[in-house]
DNA sequence: TTCGGTTAGTGGCATATGCGTCTTTCTCGT
DNA sequence: ACGAGAAAGACGCATATGCCACTAACCGAA
């Protein structure tokens, strides 16, 4: 029937996350983080001293939501939030030492469930996947939702 | 670099799960049900009366998880949980009057939204995209990769 | 029948996120 | 320089979920 839950691109998507977020979450338990924690430090020593906004369009997150999200690791000490001199609305979010360190622990445990993921699923199947979600996640998939016009067939 | 987010399946399906969630829930907003009760309300549906496990199971959630996403639909009188005659631990959920009627609202909605996505995304991608979600969540993936064993070659 | 192990749920605790509202700053136009 | 409106976060509130500990029921084997 047209309910079933596996043609709902957006049920689909959400079983999936569920799926692989317990696969990933379970490889990082050593470290005490979660797959989502990583993927923030990550994210973070990536872009240096992102500010609140920069990080969470990264992300594709709500910014109060980023705001939250972030509380339980700068409780234990894994990231700073620091006043930026030129916009004195604006907070810096770098990683502390300690934050830094954390994120080596993480890295290699995540590079083990990546590795994993990938030959167990598929090499050229992941990778089409991320492509795939990737255009789902892109400005200009947004704006032809938005717009309502088709998407232009780039690849995907 | 290898910790770039768009190289981690499991940080990449995540923001696309934002991404679109928010899409559906901005079209379901009129009922003022997420996209993620639709999808519980239209499976509860589609099983009938199912027992927390069984719907559980065919959400890909945890069966505590489930519960605790239960609690606002019964609240709101949507859903009910009735005692099963034969096992009593079990507990079968199902649609009130008011649930059903909801769930036709926002089935309505809901396939607004997902037509939108199709023709907008490409049909034929989507569904691309929904198989190889369905393969990722299906139980011969996690078997395998419980077993580090890679996919036998099926289509995917 | 009775005891031990298993199964179905519940509740507490914690993270993950979005929305709306409020405060503090910025930025401009006049 | 001043005031209106935009921009950056902070917070409270609510849903979404998972893990663990605990209780109530079931189910076989002895």
């Amino acid at each position: 029937m047209e309910s079933d839950l596996s043609q709902c691109s957006n049920a689909v998507l959400r079983q999936a996350m569920r799926r692989l977020g317990q696969l990933y979450d379970e490889a990082l338990a050593p470290s005490g983080l979660r797959a989502t924690q990583h993927a923030l430090l990550s994210t973070i020593d990536a872009l240096g001293a992102p500010t609140m906004g920069l990080l969470a369009e990264r992300l594709v997150m709500d910014l109060s939501g980023l705001g939250h999200t972030l509380k339980p690791l700068a409780r234990d000490g894994l990231i700073a939030r620091l006043p930026d001199t030129r916009d004195r609305r604006a907070r810096r979010v770098t990683l502390t030492e300690l934050g830094r360190t954390k994120l080596a622990e993480t890295t290699r445990l995540w590079r083990g469930a990546q590795d994993r993921f990938e030959s167990v699923f598929g090499t050229e199947r992941a990778a089409d996947l991320r492509a795939v979600l990737r255009l789902l996640v892109s400005q200009e998939f947004h704006d032809a939702f938005a717009a309502g016009i088709p998407l232009t067939g780039q690849a995907g």
